[in-house]
RNA sequence: GGAGAGGUUCCCGAGCGGUCAAAGGGGGCAGACUGUAAAUCUGCUGGCGCAGCCUUCGGAGGUUCGAAUCCUCCCCUCUCCA
C-alpha cells in the first residue's frame, strides 16, 4: 500500500489549517515518506486534567483523522507531566501529581471520546511522563541552557503579564521546554495544535534542532470560538459543548451560538464538503433565508457526528417542541411527593428538587415571573399548595419537573 | 537585604470608621420581544420561611459603641534599588 500523491496530500492537510510552518519542509517530509514507504509521525500532546473534551479539541483531532487516514501514524500524547506544570494561560496554578491510577483512568476516558473520530487501530497513545520523569537534573539544565530569557518572553502570554506586572513561575517557562522535548522523544515530524500554541510548537522546533534532530513541522488551527460568540471555547469558561454531551443538550447548546457564529462551526466542526461552504455563507447574508434554519442544520450535523443519525432526529424534533411550539419535553425530571406531606411550599419545592440553588433564588424567579405551574404563572413566593398528579412544574424556559405521587402499597 | 504598592463577592474592579451585602463592568439567570437557548431592551444576581436575622472584603489578633476601611503580626503578589 501506498501513500498518495504529495499534492493530495498537502490538498487535504491544508484544509482549514490556519498556518504550516515551513510548508516546504512538510513537502519534503512527504515525498521522503512515500521515498522510503515511511509514515510521518504526526503529534499533539492534551492536557490529562481534562478527559472532557470539546468541539474546540475536536477540530485539531478531527485533522489528526486525515494524517490518518492518508496513511501517517498519530501519537495522541497524554502530558501527564507537564499537566503539574499547566500550560502559562496565567490563572493556573501548579497541580499536584497525579496518581498513575488517575492517569489510566482519564486516558480511558480520552480514548472513548477520541475514538469517535480516529482509527484505533492506526493511534498511538502515549505518556510524556514516560521520558519527562526519568531526566535528572543534570539533563533538565542542559535543556534549559539551550534557549534564552529573552526568547521565553517573546511568548506574547509572558510578555503580557511580565509588561504588566504580573506573576510568571520560572516553572511556567519550562512548559514549552518541555512539551519541546516531547518532541524530540518521539522525533516528530509534525506537531498540531490551536493558534494559541504556535510559540510553544516554535519552541520545539528550535529544540530538536539543539539536539541533532530535523525540526517537526508546525500545523495550527484556528480557535474554536464558544458559545458566547467571544473567547475561545474552553471548559473553564463554560462556553463549551462537550462531545459526551447528551444530544439534547448539544443541540440546544449548538442553537445558543450567536447568528455570526454560525458559518465558523460549519467550518470548524462539520463534515459538510468543502463545496457546499460558499453556498451556506451566501444563505446567511440573504435576508430572505432564517439563520436559524442554517442553524439547525449545523446543530444537527455535529449532533448526527457524535451521536448518529437516530439521536439528531430525536434531539432536533425534541428542541423544536419545546422551543418553538412550547410544549412539554417528552422526558423530564420527576419529584416525589408523598401526600402525607400536606401542603407544599413552592419555594421549598424548587430547592429541594435541585431545580435552583437556594431558597433565595427561588424566591428572586417567582417574582420575576418565572416559576409556572400547569402552565399558570404564580407571582407568590410565599405560596402554599397540595400538589395533583403530574403537575407540571416550569422554571425558566428550559427548567421543568413533574410531580409523582407514590402508588400507596 | 532596603524602600514602596497591593490582595474586595463567580471574574475584573470602586470603596470617606457608621447611611456597606459593598459602586461600575463582565459573566450568569429571568422577563419582554422574536426567527432560536440569535440579536435587542429591561430586571435580578451571598444565605436564611426574608419589613428581621446570619455569614462575607488574604489569615490571626487588637483599637472602637461600631472595622472592608485604623493598629500589630503573619502569608502571598508586584515595582524600584542592591
Amino acid at each position: 500500500m501506498g501513500f498518495p500523491s504529495v499534492e493530495e496530500q498537502m490538498k487535504v492537510i491544508r484544509r482549514g489549517a490556519e498556518e504550516i510552518i515551513p510548508e516546504e519542509e512538510l513537502v519534503k517530509k512527504l515525498e521522503r515518506s512515500i521515498r522510503e514507504k515511511k509514515p510521518l509521525v504526526i503529534k499533539e500532546g492534551f492536557d490529562p486534567t481534562a478527559p472532557d473534551l470539546h468541539l474546540g479539541h475536536m477540530v485539531s483531532i478531527r485533522k489528526m483523522k486525515q494524517f490518518q487516514d492518508l496513511g501517517h501514524t498519530v501519537v495522541f500524547l497524554i502530558g501527564d507531566f507537564t499537566g503539574m506544570i499547566g500550560d502559562p494561560s496565567g490563572k493556573n496554578e501548579m497541580r499536584r501529581r497525579m496518581t498513575r491510577e488517575e492517569v489510566q483512568k482519564n486516558a480511558e476516558t480520552y480514548k472513548e471520546q477520541i475514538f469517535k473520530v480516529l482509527d484505533p487501530e492506526k493511534t498511538v497513545i502515549d505518556f510524556n511522563s514516560r521520558w519527562l520523569a526519568p531526566l535528572k537534573f543534570e539533563d533538565i539544565l542542559v535543556l534549559t541552557s539551550k534557549y534564552t530569557v529573552a526568547r521565553m518572553l517573546e511568548r506574547d502570554d509572558f510578555q503580557k503579564r511580565f509588561r504588566e506586572g504580573r506573576p510568571i513561575s520560572i516553572m511556567e517557562f519550562l512548559y514549552p521546554l518541555a512539551q519541546a522535548y516531547d518532541s524530540v522523544a518521539l522525533k516528530a515530524d509534525v506537531e498540531l495544535g490551536g493558534t494559541d500554541q504556535k510559540f510553544n510548537l516554535l519552541v520545539g522546533r528550535d529544540i530538536m534542532r539543539e539536539y541533532g534532530l530535523e525540526p517537526q513541522v508546525i500545523l495550527t488551527l484556528p480557535l474554536l470560538v464558544g458559545l458566547d460568540g467571544v473567547e475561545k471555547m474552553s471548559k473553564s469558561l463554560g462556553n463549551y459543548v462537550g462531545i459526551n454531551e447528551p444530544p439534547g443538550e448539544m443541540y440546544g447548546k449548538l442553537m445558543s451560538i450567536p447568528d455570526h457564529l454560525i458559518y465558523t462551526y460549519y467550518e470548524l466542526a462539520t463534515d459538510v464538503p468543502e463545496e457546499e461552504l460558499p453556498r451556506i455563507k451566501q444563505q446567511l447574508e440573504d435576508p430572505s433565508v432564517n439563520p436559524r434554519d442554517l442553524k439547525a442544520r449545523m446543530a444537527f450535523e455535529i449532533v448526527r457526528m457524535y451521536h448518529g443519525l437516530e439521536a439528531a432526529k430525536k434531539a432536533e424534533e425534541e428542541f423544536n417542541r419545546v422551543f418553538r411550539q412550547k410544549e412539554l419535553p417528552s422526558e423530564m425530571p420527576e419529584y416525589v411527593y408523598d401526600p402525607a406531606q400536606g401542603k407544599v411550599w413552592i419555594v421549598r419545592l424548587l430547592s429541594s428538587a435541585g431545580l435552583v440553588s437556594s431558597n433565595a433564588e427561588a424566591r428572586r424567579l417567582i417574582q420575576q415571573g418565572a416559576v409556572s405551574i400547569n402552565g399558570e404563572k404564580i407571582s407568590n413566593p410565599d405560596l402554599e399548595f397540595v400538589p395533583e398528579p403530574d403537575t407540571v412544574i416550569k422554571v425558566g424556559k428550559r427548567r421543568f419537573l413533574r410531580i409523582v405521587i407514590p402508588q400507596k402499597p
